[in-house]
Parts: C-alpha cells; sequence; structure tokens
DNA sequence: CGTATATTTCTATAAATCTAGAAACATCGA
DNA sequence: TCGATGTTTCTAGATTTATAGAAATATACG
C-alpha cells in the first residue's frame, strides 16, 4: 500500500456522516446494504448519501454493485485491513540498529 | 474509542503532507524528533509543518513536548493502534444470528 | 544586553469539500 | 406505455482546509 492510496483511504474515513456510512457496511458485513437501508439507518438524504458513496467507493473502501434498480454496496474488507495495517506499518524502522 | 475521535484522527491522516510527517514520527519511534528534524526530512516549510502538527496533535496522534527552544514531536502509538483497530471494529456484527 | 536559533502566529489567497433540494435517469410492474 | 421506485447528477452557497511569506515570540549564549 502506497501512501497516496492511504492517504485517500484516510480522508475517506476523515468526515463523520462518511464514517458512520462505512461503519454501517462494515457491521452488514460481506452481504452489504442497498443505498436504501443506509439511508435508512444513517438518515443522510439521498443526494448527500450518494456524494459520500462516491467518495468512499473511489477511495476503494467500499464496492457497489448495481442489479436492476437496486445497487449494493460492500465495505471492502481486505483494503481496510491494509489501511488498518499501513498505520504502524514502518514503526520505528529508523530506530533499528546496525543488526 | 468513540467515532467523533476515530474520525478526527483519520481526517489528520487524510492529507499527504501530514501523513508524511507521521510516518516519519513513527519511524523515528518513541524518540521522537525536533520539528528541524522532521522540516529537514520532509522539506515542508516551517509555518506548513507547524500547522500540520497542530492538526495531528489536536486529534491526538502526536504529541511535542517543549525543551528550552526546541520541541520533540512524537507520535502517540497507543492511539494509532486504537484508531487501526477502531476500522474494523464491529465488523459483521449484524450478520451475528442468535446465538 | 544583544544576537542567533527554533518555532509559532498572523495573514491572505486559492482550492477542496459539505450539504441538500431539484431535476434527471433507469428499471420494474401493471 | 405509464406510473412508481431507487438512485444519481446538477447546482450553488457555506464552510473548511492548504499553503507559505512575513512578523512575532521565546530561549539560549556570549
Amino acid at each position: 500500500m502506497d501512501i497516496v492510496t492511504a492517504t485517500q483511504g484516510f480522508s475517506a474515513m476523515g468526515s463523520e456522516p462518511r464514517m458512520e456510512v462505512l461503519q454501517t457496511l462494515v457491521k452488514a458485513g460481506k452481504e452489504g446494504l442497498l443505498v436504501g437501508d443506509i439511508q435508512q439507518r444513517t438518515g443522510i438524504p439521498a443526494s448527500t448519501l450518494a456524494h459520500h458513496l462516491k467518495f468512499l467507493a473511489s477511495a476503494g473502501l467500499v464496492c457497489a454493485d448495481k442489479k436492476g434498480r437496486t445497487i449494493t454496496n460492500r465495505a471492502n474488507f481486505d483494503h481496510l485491513e491494509s489501511l488498518a495495517a499501513f498505520i504502524l506499518e514502518e514503526c520505528c524502522a529508523d530506530m533499528e540498529t546496525t543488526t
């Protein structure tokens, strides 16, 4: 994971409504949720929600899967794990003694 | 860790120069670095760096320790770990069957 | 005291983001 | 085909953030 990708991911997580959406999807698990479901659970207006979902998707945190009239959104668990790992990835790298 | 704190943390990580600063401090380990050291390693102008360090500190990601003329900055490793853990904290909570 | 050093605060401009109503678009069912 | 449903795109004003030069502050040293 490079720094640009990581930064985009964290930036996407750096807004309360967006984090709320993401957590709703993380809680929902791999089945995902329809946009309408998310809207119901979060109370975010449709257009605002669409905006945030696009932001989350373009950061790779969420995947959207259109089927008929509805769109299923799912958290991208692999990517989320990588981001979590990135935070302390290079911890203390500069402290290493000449081993 | 509540959602507001987490969001502030991720927001602070959601900018490339700031993430670069944070990583520089994470690499440096618990000894930390002087503002001037960070400036040298990142090439960020002093006033811009001060701005970002304040942002990082107010999000709890970094601690500043003034001593004489210099200020030592350290990554707040505990907080960073909590943030990393937060991302998938409630993973699949809504999928649980009636156990 | 006066000067050099380390860092911040002030300031201003440019750019990005947030929010949400309204309109548009696509798909399904009758 | 027509109306209902689910979701997006358009739009625009308000707010936040980014950047960095210049001035200010604080401490140390001679």
